[in-house]
DNA sequence: TATTGTTATACTCTATAACTATA
DNA sequence: TATAGTTATAGAGTATAACAATA
């Protein structure tokens, strides 16, 4: 059935390119903290999933292992990361949120939704019930193989 | 209502992240057109709305004059859009989709979205309704003021 | 030998500031 | 003077390739 196909394809495109153009909107916001995404994602997994390995936390940021080493090294120049020994393995690393990323990344949350947020207004009930359904999606749509 | 607020910062900071890690993704994808994204966005919406001057288009495309300038001298390199003089005012250009342009742009839709449409697969028929549904509203989330 | 992480280097994209040409 | 566009320059982020240390 070419139609399912041509209707997928189309909402592909469309799709494609708001998130794209949403992304870059956000990109802009981040000012407020100074912090690049993936920095702040990097600590938001550390706090979800307490410590990790530079290797671990680049595949879930889906970077390369030499982009996630410059993630981590400007989180510990400032102290939101340290960094331990593995316990047995001497080749490994073990990245974990430090106190003062943890209550950095607490009290900034709201700065950093501050401009998503606000624009909620905009928004119907409606509108906001169907981003809170979709937000899973596209997460699984972003770390599908 | 504090509960509100707290929901939409909290759906703000979901979404926030999930719109960020799909962006990267879909990012990674565009190395079958060797097109930055913004390159291809121009594209589109000079097939859209005809010719636009380079303010336009950094206006439309949400960038600084002098990058939009570049994205243009790229595009133009490659005999994908074409610059001429204003009919009336000297200072200004338009830019228009060349024959070339167009079709690549149709051509490659396809590809470009293969990615995207290809996981499409995993989702089910609702969540397919959902993405229908959410697409514009993203969109005016990333045009809004 | 294979794996983990890092260093060295380069490329892309975008921005701000300064400049040119035209209105 | 003000505006449209460009050029010059810099910064952030990411990638690949080469290297070091450990398993």
């Amino acid at each position: 059935m070419p139609t399912a196909t041509a209707a997928d394809a189309a909402l592909a495109s469309e799709l494609r390119l708001s998130v794209m153009r949403l992304a870059r909107r956000l990109r802009g916001q981040r000012a407020a903290t100074d912090l690049g995404l993936t920095h702040l994602a990097t600590l938001s997994s550390l706090e979800i999933h307490g410590q990790m390995t530079p290797g671990e936390l680049a595949a879930h940021e889906r970077v390369q292992p030499p982009s996630m080493t410059r993630v981590i090294a400007t989180l510990e120049e400032r102290g939101l990361v340290v960094r331990e020994p593995h316990p047995t393995d001497g080749r490994q690393v073990l990245v974990q949120l430090s106190d003062t990323g943890r209550e950095m990344l607490k009290g900034d949350r709201r700065r950093r939704d501050a401009w998503l947020s606000q624009h909620f207004a905009d928004l119907s009930p409606d509108d906001l019930e169907l981003l809170h359904r979709v937000a899973p999606i596209l997460e699984r749509l972003a770390r599908a193989e």
